[in-house]
Order: structure tokens, then C-alpha cells, then sequence
DNA sequence: TTCTTCACG
DNA sequence: ACGTACGTGAAGAAT
């Protein structure tokens, strides 16, 4: 690649709404929109810090030299490039840039993140061929074999401004032709490209955290702090009366092999010790059983050793995970961020003067599944903010649970047990919705792939799978090869569904950071939590309920950029608090 | 390294 | 007629 610039492929395809909120296509060269937009590439320079060149979206012409930057000046001259020509930013990962630029406090409107659009890409049954793309088993010097360095000299390190434009316009070549599927799968890079900005913001934030309060709960229930691997005074005595109670003297309960036995010896005809299972035994010999589990956990997973690893300055900083998990929701590696026990969130604070605004997409995935399956029933049903409610009116189910777990058995499958009942009064109704649901399964057995509203592919059926399908000599490979269809149709079944919805979350994120950015108060209203259909907010008390408006906004705008302007309704509920546990 | 359990949506 | 609840991460025990 020379320094001409990239040379793409532009076949304009009808825009969306919110183009200008950073998710959707733009394409310039219509001229009734505004000025040609930019792409600015941000790439490794290898003498120096960064090298970043500006080009024209459409035609890849160079409207600024590449320039050279180093560390000193870089969120200097990125805020300058971002106020003059608002450019998409397109940087292989956002590690490394974003950290600096969220703590300078540089907003960067839109963003191309090329790492996390090769992933889409490369899956997308609506996209051209192209390579799959994994960061962290990238070769890297130190981890290959001495006699590979041979056979694979030298690798590129895919980092430099060249390589970064080749791979731009690889993809950009392996966007799809028809207009519909092109704009869709533009708008979900660029959505999860915006994603990948407020995680590193979130990141950067992280989530205000009284740590005194927590340790004072932990010496409360626990006891004097121990050191690590140890077990407190509180639970050290709970596992001895644990004991005590199965006549089992020194049982490690924390041992389900251990605490099996003695519960069996005890005369509890158990099949295993699982809290759900023990808790229909009214014994307090069982009681203190589910005490010490209840107790044990809080020590191992949110003792003093996590306070200690993860929460510095009264802030807790998670690490987000973009791009590995099929449906495209986020994972967190690092501080179990996305599975904070309710029981913790007591102390999750807001500092003085400061309040946390919660949203949550209200029965997000039934509202999904009507706008994907133009279920005519369950759209009217969803017409109503509560949805469940609808349904007990309806007289289709008994209650509020009933009306959750006969959703759950619809989009997930489930047929077992108690939801059978509740899931086929609902199956009769929303016929259309349940035919969707059903076909996605069925290709998932056939081994075929299914995807997104937007165009994220599901992971092939693997070789293993292939194979066991193939193999039917005998009636247990029969067996299990079905086992292993209706697994795979299970999980076909719920990616319809669960894929969207992320995509909804990541496009209502988006709406949300312009509008606060918008309003000027990208400083004041930080996201600082994120959990597949919740985002929680901190800002200052006095702007939380203009901030609740921005992010009801936000979630209208979310429906109409993915489904139009007839768009099911997508409401949130919002909590205004300042204590996390007070939320819903 | 794999299994079990449990936390979240 | 029949058959299956979906997706994650973390810790500690078991292998």
C-alpha cells in the first residue's frame, strides 16, 4: 500500500437514522449531505508513538498528510483533528489509545475498530470471504517455537499505518453488494465499534465503589481480616458446626465430594449440593449448610483479596471483553464485573452530591423477538410498557413469574418441567413469534448457521459435531448425535434472539453517549456500569432527571435505527439512586 | 486441566 | 408423540 491512501469500494446505501450519532453508514457523496466525512486512522509508529493520516470516506483521498505523534502531543492533536473534521477514528483496538484518551478527557464521536470488525466480518453470512482475527493468539516473538521463527520469519506486526489501511479496505471490499444487508452490517461495526469506546471509558471511569462499607460488612459477617486462601474466624465456626450437625468432625464443606458423603451419612437422600437442591430440606443442620455456602462465597469471591485487587481510589475498574462471546454480548475478565451478587451492590455508592441513574430494557428479549419475528400478537402485547402484565390480563398466564418463565421456555427452548405448561399457552398465541424461534432450531440441528438482525453470524457446527451427526452405527451414537443437534438448536434458537438484543443495547448506548455529549455534559454523566440490558450512569444530583429523559430518548432511537420508524416499543425503567442496591 | 458450584443477564 | 431451558466468569476441589 502506498501513500495514496485506500481505495474502497463506496456503494451508497440508503441511511438510516442517527448517522451523525457515530452508529450508522454515512456515505458522502450525495450532495444533499453534509461535507465529506473523514476517516482518520490511528496506527503503531514503529521510530515513534503514533502515526495517524486522515483520508476521505468516500474516495480515500488524503485530505491530511500522515503525521507522526508522540505521546506527549497525541491527545493534543487527536482533540484538534476530532474538533475540526469529527472524523470515524479507525484504529486497530482501542488498547493503548483509549486509555490515554478517556483519562484526557478527549471525546471521540465515532469509531472503526478493526480488530472487532474482522471478527463480525469473517462470521457473517452476509459478508465476502476474509480472515479470521484474534488478537491474543496473534504470534508474538516470545510464544513461538524457535523453529517456526524459520518457517514464518519475521511477522508483520499489523500494527503499522500501511497495514491498517490494506485491512480497511479488505473489509470494506467484503461488505455485501445488496444496499439492505450493507447498511445493517455498517451499522453494527459501527455500533460495536462505539462500544469498544465506552468500555474503555467505563474502564477508565470505573465504578464508585465505599470500600470502607464493604470491609465493614466483611468483618461483620466474617470477622478479622485473614490472609488469603484462609478461612475467617466466622466461617472457620460455621464449618465446625457444619460438621457438628452431620456428625462429619473436620468436614471441609467446601468440598462437594466431602459434604456429599456426610449429608448421606446424615440420612439426606441428596443427588447432589447444590443450594437449590438442599434448600427444599427443612433441617437446620441443612440450614447451616446453606449459611456456610452463602458465607463462604462472599469470602472467596468478594473478600478482602478482591477489595485489594480491584477497587483503588474508591472506584472499582473492571475490564470489559469485546468479541468473544458468539451472541456478541460483553464479557468482563477480571473482577467477575458482570456478575456483581446483588447482595454487594450495597456498596456501590455514588460520591456526595452525585446519583446514579439506572436503565434497563424492559423484557428485552420478547420485545426483540416480536420486531424480528413480526409477530403481530406479541407486538401488541409489547405495545404496553409491561408486557407481562399484558399477558396476565390476557389471561395466558397466572402471574408475573409464570409470564418471565413461559418467555424464558420460548426463546430458549425449555420444555422440561414446570414451563412446558406456561410456554405452550403462550406458543398458541404467538405463533408467528414461536415459527421464528422454531426455524432458527431447526437449522441450528441441520448444522446450518443462523444470525442477527444486523448480520452477526452464529459459529459453525464444529468438525466434532459434524462427525457425531455422520456417525449412527449404533443406537448410543444415534442417541447422542441428537443430544448434540437439539443442543445446538437450543443455542440457534436463543441467538436469534440474544444477538439482537445486544445489538439494541449497543445501538441505545450510543444514542445515549451523543445525546449526554450533545447536551454538554459528557464531563458531568459518566456511563460507568454496563450488564447486557442495563446501563447504570453516574452524574451530578441536580441533572438526573434530565439524563433519564436522554436515555428514554435513547432507547426510541435504538428501535428506530434497527427496526424503523414502525419500530416495536422499547421502554426502560430508571432508578434514580445513589445506592445501587436500591435500584429495581 | 477439568469438574462442580454459583454469581449475573 | 417426543424431547432440551440460553449465554457468560470465578473460585476451589478433584484429577
Amino acid at each position: 500500500m502506498t501513500s495514496c491512501g485506500p481505495h474502497w469500494p463506496c456503494r451508497c446505501a440508503p441511511v438510516g437514522r442517527g448517522r451523525e450519532l457515530g452508529i450508522s453508514p454515512r456515505c458522502g457523496h450525495n450532495g444533499s449531505m453534509s461535507p465529506t466525512s473523514a476517516l482518520a486512522f490511528i496506527a503503531e509508529d514503529p521510530e515513534g508513538f503514533a502515526r495517524i493520516g486522515l483520508y476521505a470516506e468516500d474516495t480515500g483521498t488524503v485530505l491530511a498528510p500522515a503525521r507522526t505523534v508522540d505521546k506527549e502531543s497525541f491527545c493534543a492533536v487527536v482533540q484538534q483533528l476530532e474538533s475540526r473534521h469529527a472524523p470515524r477514528w479507525v484504529m486497530l483496538r482501542t488498547r493503548g489509545w483509549c486509555e490515554l484518551l478517556a483519562a484526557a478527557d478527549v471525546y471521540l464521536a465515532k469509531a472503526y475498530v478493526l480488530s472487532l470488525a474482522q471478527r463480525i466480518l469473517h462470521r457473517s453470512p452476509a459478508a465476502g470471504q476474509i480472515e479470521d482475527f484474534d488478537l491474543e493468539s496473534a504470534p508474538s516473538p516470545s510464544s513461538q517455537p524457535e523453529f517456526q521463527d524459520a518457517l514464518f520469519a519475521a511477522p508483520a506486526s499489523g500494527e503499522t499505518l500501511e497495514e491498517l489501511l490494506a485491512m480497511y479496505a479488505a473489509q470494506q471490499a467484503a461488505m455485501p453488494a445488496d444496499p439492505v444487508l450493507r447498511a445493517k452490517l455498517r451499522l453494527l461495526l459501527n455500533a460495536e465499534s462505539v462500544g469498544a469506546l465506552i468500555a474503555s471509558e467505563m474502564e477508565n471511569t470505573g465504578l464508585s465503589w465505599d470500600e470502607r462499607a464493604h470491609r465493614a460488612l466483611l468483618r461483620e459477617q466474617l470477622g478479622p481480616q485473614v490472609p488469603e486462601h484462609h478461612r475467617p474466624a466466622k466461617l472457620a465456626a460455621l464449618a465446625a458446626q457444619v460438621g457438628a450437625a452431620l456428625g462429619t468432625p473436620g468436614l471441609n464443606p467446601d468440598s462437594p465430594q466431602e459434604l456429599l458423603r456426610a449429608l448421606h451419612k446424615a440420612g439426606f437422600a441428596v443427588q447432589s449440593v447444590r443450594a437449590w437442591e438442599l434448600e427444599h430440606i427443612n433441617h437446620p443442620a441443612i440450614a447451616k449448610v446453606l449459611e456456610y455456602k452463602k458465607l463462604s462465597r462472599l469470602a472467596s469471591t468478594h473478600g478482602d483479596a478482591w477489595l485489594d485487587q480491584w477497587v483503588a481510589d474508591g472506584r472499582f475498574h473492571p475490564h470489559y471483553v469485546l468479541g468473544t462471546v458468539a451472541s456478541g454480548r460483553w464479557a468482563a475478565s477480571g473482577g467477575g464485573a458482570l456478575q456483581l451478587p446483588h447482595s454487594i451492590r450495597q456498596v456501590v455508592r455514588a460520591p456526595a452530591g452525585s446519583t446514579f441513574v439506572v436503565a434497563d430494557g424492559r423484557q428485552l428479549e420478547p420485545r426483540i423477538l416480536a420486531a424480528i419475528s413480526q409477530d403481530a400478537n406479541l407486538q401488541k402485547a409489547g405495545a404496553q410498557d409491561d408486557l407481562y402484565q399484558w399477558l396476565i390480563d390476557a389471561q395466558l398466564v397466572r402471574d408475573r413469574h409464570d409470564a418471565k418463565l413461559g418467555m424464558l421456555s420460548v426463546i430458549y427452548g425449555g420444555s422440561a418441567g414446570g414451563s412446558a405448561a406456561v410456554g405452550a399457552a403462550l406458543k398458541k398465541n404467538f405463533g408467528t413469534a414461536m415459527d421464528y424461534v422454531d426455524s432458527a432450531a431447526r437449522a441450528g440441528e441441520r448444522g446450518e448457521g443462523v444470525h442477527s438482525f444486523l448480520g452477526r453470524g452464529c459459529p459453525p457446527a464444529d468438525e466434532r459435531w459434524m462427525r457425531a451427526q455422520r456417525s449412527t452405527r449404533d443406537e448410543a451414537s444415534q442417541r447422542a448425535a441428537d443430544a448434540a443437534a437439539r443442543s445446538r438448536g437450543r443455542f440457534t434458537r436463543n441467538f436469534v434472539v440474544q444477538s439482537t438484543a445486544a445489538e439494541w443495547a449497543l445501538v441505545w448506548m450510543g444514542h445515549a453517549r451523543h445525546l449526554i455529549h450533545q447536551a454538554g455534559y459528557s464531563q458531568l454523566c459518566r456511563q460507568v456500569f454496563f450488564v447486557h440490558d442495563e446501563i447504570v450512569f453516574e452524574c451530578p444530583v441536580e441533572l438526573a432527571d434530565e439524563l433519564a429523559g436522554m436515555i428514554r430518548t435513547a432507547a426510541a432511537l435504538a428501535g428506530r435505527t434497527l427496526f424503523g420508524a414502525h419500530s416495536v416499543n422499547f421502554p426502560v425503567s430508571i432508578a434514580v439512586t445513589a445506592n445501587y442496591a436500591d435500584a429495581k
